[in-house]
DNA sequence: GGAACTGATACTAAATTAGTATCATTAAAT
DNA sequence: ATTTAATGATACTAATTTAGTATCAGTTCC
Protein backbone atom coordinates (compact mmCIF):
# COMPACT_ATOMS: atom_id res chain seq x y z
CA UNK A 1 0.00 0.00 0.00
CA UNK A 2 1.67 3.17 -1.33
CA UNK A 3 -0.03 6.31 -0.03
CA UNK A 4 1.72 9.31 -1.49
CA UNK A 5 2.15 9.18 -5.10
CA UNK A 6 4.85 10.67 -7.08
CA UNK A 7 3.08 13.78 -7.54
CA UNK A 8 3.27 14.58 -4.23
CA UNK A 9 6.56 14.09 -3.46
CA UNK A 10 7.80 16.12 -6.60
CA UNK A 11 6.13 18.82 -5.62
CA UNK A 12 7.44 18.44 -2.05
CA UNK A 13 10.69 18.34 -3.08
CA UNK A 14 10.47 21.03 -5.78
CA UNK A 15 8.81 23.40 -2.96
CA UNK A 16 12.18 22.52 -0.60
CA UNK A 17 14.51 23.49 -3.77
CA UNK A 18 12.08 26.83 -3.90
CA UNK A 19 12.50 27.19 -0.31
CA UNK A 20 16.23 27.21 -0.48
CA UNK A 21 16.41 29.93 -3.07
CA UNK A 22 13.86 31.73 -1.31
CA UNK A 23 12.89 35.10 -3.62
CA UNK A 24 14.75 34.14 -6.89
CA UNK A 25 12.86 32.60 -10.17
CA UNK A 26 14.22 29.06 -10.25
CA UNK A 27 13.71 27.23 -13.76
CA UNK A 28 11.48 23.81 -14.19
CA UNK A 29 14.58 22.82 -16.39
CA UNK A 30 16.82 23.17 -12.97
CA UNK A 31 14.89 21.65 -10.09
CA UNK A 32 14.13 18.91 -13.11
CA UNK A 33 17.65 18.10 -13.45
CA UNK A 34 18.85 18.79 -9.40
CA UNK A 35 16.31 16.59 -8.10
CA UNK A 36 15.74 13.87 -10.92
CA UNK A 37 12.16 14.86 -11.49
CA UNK A 38 10.61 13.82 -14.94
CA UNK A 39 11.04 17.15 -16.64
CA UNK A 40 7.25 17.70 -18.41
CA UNK A 41 5.97 15.74 -15.40
CA UNK A 42 7.15 18.45 -13.24
CA UNK A 43 6.21 21.30 -15.21
CA UNK A 44 2.56 19.69 -14.48
CA UNK A 45 3.12 19.24 -11.06
CA UNK A 46 4.34 23.50 -10.80
CA UNK A 47 1.47 24.71 -13.04
CA UNK A 48 -0.91 23.45 -10.61
CA UNK A 49 1.39 24.64 -7.36
CA UNK A 50 0.93 28.25 -9.49
CA UNK A 51 -3.02 27.97 -9.87
CA UNK A 52 -3.01 27.28 -6.75
CA UNK A 53 -1.20 29.93 -5.36
CA UNK A 54 1.42 28.78 -3.92
CA UNK A 55 4.40 29.66 -6.31
CA UNK A 56 4.49 32.32 -8.75
CA UNK A 57 5.42 32.37 -12.41
CA UNK A 58 7.48 34.18 -14.56
CA UNK A 59 7.56 33.53 -18.73
CA UNK A 60 10.49 34.23 -20.71
CA UNK A 61 14.10 33.55 -20.57
CA UNK A 62 15.57 33.76 -17.02
CA UNK A 63 11.84 33.08 -16.04
CA UNK A 64 10.80 30.17 -13.72
CA UNK A 65 9.34 29.88 -10.53
CA UNK A 66 9.23 31.54 -7.36
CA UNK A 67 7.80 30.81 -3.94
CA UNK A 68 4.56 32.96 -3.12
CA UNK A 69 4.21 32.29 0.44
CA UNK A 70 6.02 31.89 3.62
CA UNK A 71 7.30 28.37 3.80
CA UNK A 72 6.54 27.70 7.37
CA UNK A 73 3.00 28.67 5.59
CA UNK A 74 3.26 26.04 3.31
CA UNK A 75 2.08 22.47 5.25
CA UNK A 76 2.41 19.05 3.52
CA UNK A 77 -1.31 18.38 3.93
CA UNK A 78 -1.68 21.41 1.48
CA UNK A 79 0.21 19.56 -1.10
CA UNK A 80 -1.29 16.49 -0.81
CA UNK A 81 -5.14 17.08 -0.89
CA UNK A 82 -3.88 19.08 -4.17
CA UNK A 83 -2.75 16.40 -5.57
CA UNK A 84 -4.17 13.43 -4.03
CA UNK A 85 -7.65 14.86 -2.24
CA UNK A 86 -8.51 14.57 1.16
CA UNK A 87 -6.91 11.84 2.95
CA UNK A 88 -9.79 9.60 3.74
CA UNK A 89 -8.79 6.05 5.17
CA UNK A 90 -11.99 4.66 4.10
CA UNK A 91 -14.35 5.67 1.10
CA UNK A 92 -16.08 8.97 1.57
CA UNK A 93 -18.68 7.53 4.29
CA UNK A 94 -20.87 10.87 3.19
CA UNK A 95 -21.65 10.70 -0.41
CA UNK A 96 -23.14 7.11 0.62
CA UNK A 97 -25.48 6.80 3.21
CA UNK A 98 -24.18 7.09 6.81
CA UNK A 99 -23.39 3.69 8.84
CA UNK A 100 -25.53 1.67 6.09
CA UNK A 101 -25.07 -1.25 8.46
CA UNK A 102 -23.42 -1.78 11.98
CA UNK A 103 -20.04 -3.26 10.70
CA UNK A 104 -18.99 -0.83 8.91
CA UNK A 105 -19.95 1.79 11.09
CA UNK A 106 -17.59 0.14 14.41
CA UNK A 107 -14.99 0.21 11.92
CA UNK A 108 -14.79 3.56 9.97
CA UNK A 109 -15.31 4.73 13.67
CA UNK A 110 -12.27 3.59 14.37
CA UNK A 111 -10.98 4.16 10.82
CA UNK A 112 -11.69 8.17 10.97
CA UNK A 113 -9.84 8.65 14.56
CA UNK A 114 -6.48 7.70 12.60
CA UNK A 115 -7.03 9.73 9.81
CA UNK A 116 -7.85 12.86 12.37
CA UNK A 117 -4.34 11.63 13.75
CA UNK A 118 -2.78 11.68 10.11
CA UNK A 119 -4.20 14.64 9.15
CA UNK A 120 -3.15 16.62 12.13
CA UNK A 121 0.32 15.60 11.51
CA UNK A 122 0.65 16.21 8.19
CA UNK A 123 -0.60 19.96 9.31
CA UNK A 124 2.36 19.61 11.32
CA UNK A 125 4.78 19.19 8.46
CA UNK A 126 5.64 22.47 6.63
CA UNK A 127 8.02 22.92 4.08
CA UNK A 128 9.59 25.75 6.62
CA UNK A 129 9.87 22.65 8.70
CA UNK A 130 11.70 20.26 6.61
CA UNK A 131 13.93 23.43 5.11
CA UNK A 132 15.03 23.17 8.33
CA UNK A 133 15.85 19.81 8.87
CA UNK A 134 17.66 19.95 6.21
CA UNK A 135 19.79 22.87 7.58
CA UNK A 136 20.09 20.14 10.14
CA UNK A 137 21.57 17.77 8.53
CA UNK A 138 24.10 19.75 6.57
CA UNK A 139 25.44 21.32 9.69
CA UNK A 140 25.33 18.26 11.60
CA UNK A 141 22.72 18.05 14.36
CA UNK A 142 24.27 19.85 17.31
CA UNK A 143 27.72 20.51 16.19
CA UNK A 144 29.03 24.24 16.11
CA UNK A 145 27.85 26.24 13.64
CA UNK A 146 31.08 27.72 12.62
CA UNK A 147 31.55 25.74 9.59
CA UNK A 148 31.45 28.05 7.02
CA UNK A 149 29.55 26.39 3.66
CA UNK A 150 26.92 28.30 0.88
CA UNK A 151 24.01 26.86 2.75
CA UNK A 152 21.78 27.62 0.27
CA UNK A 153 22.89 26.79 -2.80
CA UNK A 154 22.08 23.39 -2.49
CA UNK A 155 20.03 20.70 -1.40
CA UNK B 1 -6.82 9.64 -1.57
CA UNK B 2 -8.48 6.43 -0.43
CA UNK B 3 -6.58 3.60 1.49
CA UNK B 4 -8.50 0.84 2.30
CA UNK B 5 -9.52 -0.93 -0.01
CA UNK B 6 -12.81 -2.98 -0.43
CA UNK B 7 -10.65 -6.51 0.02
CA UNK B 8 -9.88 -4.67 3.43
CA UNK B 9 -13.43 -3.52 4.03
CA UNK B 10 -15.12 -6.86 3.25
CA UNK B 11 -12.87 -9.20 5.15
CA UNK B 12 -13.01 -7.35 8.11
CA UNK B 13 -17.02 -7.44 7.96
CA UNK B 14 -17.20 -10.59 7.26
CA UNK B 15 -14.34 -11.44 10.06
CA UNK B 16 -17.02 -9.39 12.25
CA UNK B 17 -20.40 -11.44 11.22
CA UNK B 18 -17.81 -14.56 11.81
CA UNK B 19 -17.11 -13.35 15.10
CA UNK B 20 -20.81 -12.84 15.72
CA UNK B 21 -20.85 -16.06 15.42
CA UNK B 22 -17.89 -18.06 16.43
CA UNK B 23 -17.56 -21.60 16.67
CA UNK B 24 -19.86 -21.76 14.01
CA UNK B 25 -19.37 -22.25 10.17
CA UNK B 26 -21.18 -19.42 8.09
CA UNK B 27 -21.25 -19.49 4.23
CA UNK B 28 -20.07 -17.20 1.77
CA UNK B 29 -23.35 -16.83 0.29
CA UNK B 30 -25.02 -15.50 3.87
CA UNK B 31 -22.59 -13.16 4.57
CA UNK B 32 -22.83 -11.79 1.19
CA UNK B 33 -26.40 -11.46 1.54
CA UNK B 34 -25.73 -9.68 5.17
CA UNK B 35 -23.21 -7.26 4.56
CA UNK B 36 -24.08 -6.73 0.90
CA UNK B 37 -20.89 -7.65 -0.24
CA UNK B 38 -20.34 -9.43 -4.38
CA UNK B 39 -20.78 -13.02 -3.50
CA UNK B 40 -17.51 -13.72 -6.21
CA UNK B 41 -15.62 -11.40 -4.76
CA UNK B 42 -16.16 -12.29 -1.18
CA UNK B 43 -15.19 -15.73 -1.96
CA UNK B 44 -11.87 -14.79 -2.59
CA UNK B 45 -11.62 -12.62 0.13
CA UNK B 46 -12.80 -15.84 2.75
CA UNK B 47 -10.47 -18.28 0.23
CA UNK B 48 -7.14 -16.04 1.29
CA UNK B 49 -8.46 -15.23 4.52
CA UNK B 50 -8.51 -19.33 5.27
CA UNK B 51 -4.62 -19.61 3.38
CA UNK B 52 -3.48 -17.10 5.95
CA UNK B 53 -4.89 -19.18 8.87
CA UNK B 54 -7.07 -16.67 10.17
CA UNK B 55 -10.04 -19.17 9.31
CA UNK B 56 -10.98 -22.67 8.68
CA UNK B 57 -13.53 -23.75 6.07
CA UNK B 58 -15.80 -26.85 5.34
CA UNK B 59 -16.74 -28.27 2.47
CA UNK B 60 -19.87 -29.49 1.27
CA UNK B 61 -23.75 -28.71 1.94
CA UNK B 62 -23.85 -26.69 6.03
CA UNK B 63 -20.19 -26.26 5.04
CA UNK B 64 -18.50 -22.34 5.61
CA UNK B 65 -16.55 -20.63 7.11
CA UNK B 66 -15.46 -20.31 10.75
CA UNK B 67 -12.87 -18.33 12.48
CA UNK B 68 -9.37 -20.21 13.33
CA UNK B 69 -8.63 -17.62 15.88
CA UNK B 70 -9.11 -15.33 18.93
CA UNK B 71 -10.54 -12.80 17.62
CA UNK B 72 -8.98 -10.56 20.18
CA UNK B 73 -5.74 -11.58 18.39
CA UNK B 74 -6.93 -10.66 14.68
CA UNK B 75 -5.16 -7.09 14.35
CA UNK B 76 -6.61 -5.29 11.43
CA UNK B 77 -3.43 -4.15 10.64
CA UNK B 78 -3.09 -7.86 9.58
CA UNK B 79 -5.86 -7.40 7.40
CA UNK B 80 -4.61 -4.82 6.13
CA UNK B 81 -1.40 -6.36 5.35
CA UNK B 82 -2.91 -9.40 3.67
CA UNK B 83 -4.25 -7.81 0.85
CA UNK B 84 -2.36 -4.00 0.10
CA UNK B 85 0.48 -5.33 1.63
CA UNK B 86 2.35 -2.71 4.32
CA UNK B 87 1.30 0.55 5.12
CA UNK B 88 4.14 2.51 3.26
CA UNK B 89 3.57 6.58 3.13
CA UNK B 90 6.20 6.65 0.59
CA UNK B 91 7.42 4.26 -1.52
CA UNK B 92 9.72 2.03 -0.09
CA UNK B 93 13.29 3.30 0.63
CA UNK B 94 14.74 -0.02 1.30
CA UNK B 95 14.33 -1.57 -2.41
CA UNK B 96 15.67 1.82 -3.74
CA UNK B 97 19.02 3.64 -2.19
CA UNK B 98 18.55 5.29 0.71
CA UNK B 99 18.47 8.84 0.59
CA UNK B 100 19.04 9.15 -2.55
CA UNK B 101 18.84 13.34 -1.91
CA UNK B 102 18.65 15.42 0.67
CA UNK B 103 14.72 17.05 0.21
CA UNK B 104 13.64 12.99 -0.15
CA UNK B 105 15.39 12.32 3.12
CA UNK B 106 14.12 14.66 5.31
CA UNK B 107 10.66 14.56 3.54
CA UNK B 108 10.84 10.55 4.56
CA UNK B 109 11.78 10.60 7.93
CA UNK B 110 8.81 12.66 8.72
CA UNK B 111 6.76 10.20 6.46
CA UNK B 112 8.39 7.03 8.14
CA UNK B 113 7.22 9.09 11.38
CA UNK B 114 3.38 9.26 10.45
CA UNK B 115 3.42 5.73 9.03
CA UNK B 116 5.03 4.35 12.58
CA UNK B 117 1.82 6.28 14.28
CA UNK B 118 -0.67 4.62 11.51
CA UNK B 119 0.80 1.33 12.08
CA UNK B 120 0.32 1.06 15.97
CA UNK B 121 -2.76 2.39 15.52
CA UNK B 122 -4.28 -0.50 13.56
CA UNK B 123 -2.53 -2.36 15.54
CA UNK B 124 -4.47 -1.56 18.49
CA UNK B 125 -7.53 -2.40 16.64
CA UNK B 126 -8.39 -5.74 16.53
CA UNK B 127 -11.54 -8.02 15.41
CA UNK B 128 -12.01 -8.22 19.04
CA UNK B 129 -12.59 -4.79 20.34
CA UNK B 130 -14.37 -4.13 17.12
CA UNK B 131 -17.16 -6.82 18.27
CA UNK B 132 -17.24 -4.98 21.33
CA UNK B 133 -17.78 -1.71 20.34
CA UNK B 134 -21.00 -3.12 17.95
CA UNK B 135 -22.06 -4.47 21.62
CA UNK B 136 -21.87 -1.81 22.83
CA UNK B 137 -24.25 -0.19 19.57
CA UNK B 138 -26.47 -2.41 20.31
CA UNK B 139 -26.81 -1.98 23.94
CA UNK B 140 -26.36 1.78 23.93
CA UNK B 141 -23.25 3.31 25.64
CA UNK B 142 -23.45 3.45 29.32
CA UNK B 143 -26.99 1.80 29.74
CA UNK B 144 -28.06 -0.53 31.99
CA UNK B 145 -28.00 -3.80 30.64
CA UNK B 146 -30.64 -5.95 32.03
CA UNK B 147 -32.41 -5.22 28.16
CA UNK B 148 -32.99 -8.85 27.11
CA UNK B 149 -31.93 -9.46 23.35
CA UNK B 150 -30.78 -11.93 21.49
CA UNK B 151 -27.45 -9.94 20.96
CA UNK B 152 -25.27 -12.56 18.82
CA UNK B 153 -27.49 -13.14 15.76
CA UNK B 154 -27.19 -10.02 14.02
CA UNK B 155 -25.06 -7.24 13.41
C1' DG C 1 15.78 36.84 -34.21
C1' DG C 2 17.02 33.16 -31.21
C1' DA C 3 17.38 30.97 -26.85
C1' DA C 4 15.17 29.97 -22.61
C1' DC C 5 11.34 30.04 -20.43
C1' DT C 6 5.97 29.05 -19.10
C1' DG C 7 0.77 27.93 -20.60
C1' DA C 8 -2.22 24.63 -22.08
C1' DT C 9 -3.49 20.30 -23.24
C1' DA C 10 -3.57 15.80 -25.46
C1' DC C 11 -1.82 11.29 -25.43
C1' DT C 12 0.03 6.61 -23.90
C1' DA C 13 1.32 2.69 -20.97
C1' DA C 14 1.30 0.17 -16.85
C1' DA C 15 -0.59 -1.01 -12.58
C1' DT C 16 -4.27 -1.39 -9.40
C1' DT C 17 -8.93 -2.09 -8.08
C1' DA C 18 -13.43 -4.01 -8.36
C1' DG C 19 -16.11 -7.23 -9.96
C1' DT C 20 -17.69 -11.48 -12.90
C1' DA C 21 -17.65 -16.20 -14.49
C1' DT C 22 -16.65 -21.11 -14.77
C1' DC C 23 -15.76 -25.67 -13.58
C1' DA C 24 -14.30 -29.12 -10.34
C1' DT C 25 -14.80 -31.22 -5.82
C1' DT C 26 -16.83 -32.23 -1.30
C1' DA C 27 -20.40 -33.40 2.02
C1' DA C 28 -24.98 -33.49 4.03
C1' DA C 29 -29.85 -34.47 3.43
C1' DT C 30 -33.39 -36.97 1.35
C1' DA D 1 -27.84 -42.60 -5.29
C1' DT D 2 -29.13 -38.12 -6.38
C1' DT D 3 -29.74 -33.53 -5.37
C1' DT D 4 -28.40 -29.51 -3.07
C1' DA D 5 -25.38 -26.43 -0.89
C1' DA D 6 -21.19 -25.49 -0.05
C1' DT D 7 -15.78 -24.51 -1.02
C1' DG D 8 -11.22 -24.77 -4.25
C1' DA D 9 -9.02 -22.86 -7.94
C1' DT D 10 -8.43 -19.80 -11.40
C1' DA D 11 -9.27 -17.05 -15.52
C1' DC D 12 -11.27 -12.98 -17.31
C1' DT D 13 -12.99 -8.05 -17.91
C1' DA D 14 -13.74 -3.12 -17.12
C1' DA D 15 -12.81 1.12 -14.95
C1' DT D 16 -9.77 4.02 -12.66
C1' DT D 17 -5.49 5.83 -11.21
C1' DT D 18 -0.72 6.71 -11.74
C1' DA D 19 3.35 7.90 -14.17
C1' DG D 20 5.27 9.64 -17.84
C1' DT D 21 5.65 11.70 -22.82
C1' DA D 22 4.80 14.97 -26.50
C1' DT D 23 3.46 19.12 -28.92
C1' DC D 24 2.59 23.74 -29.97
C1' DA D 25 1.73 28.44 -28.75
C1' DG D 26 3.07 32.53 -26.35
C1' DT D 27 6.51 35.47 -23.53
C1' DT D 28 10.81 37.66 -22.23
C1' DC D 29 15.61 38.65 -22.31
C1' DC D 30 19.77 39.28 -24.89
Amino acid sequence: MKVLTKNTDYAVRALLVLGVHEGEYVSARKISEEQNIPYQFLRRILQELCRKGLVTTKEGARGGVKLDRDPENIKVREVIEIFQGKVELSECMFRKQLCSNRASCVLRHEIMRIEQIVNSEFDRITIGKLLNDLEVLHNGAGIAQDIEKPLHNEL
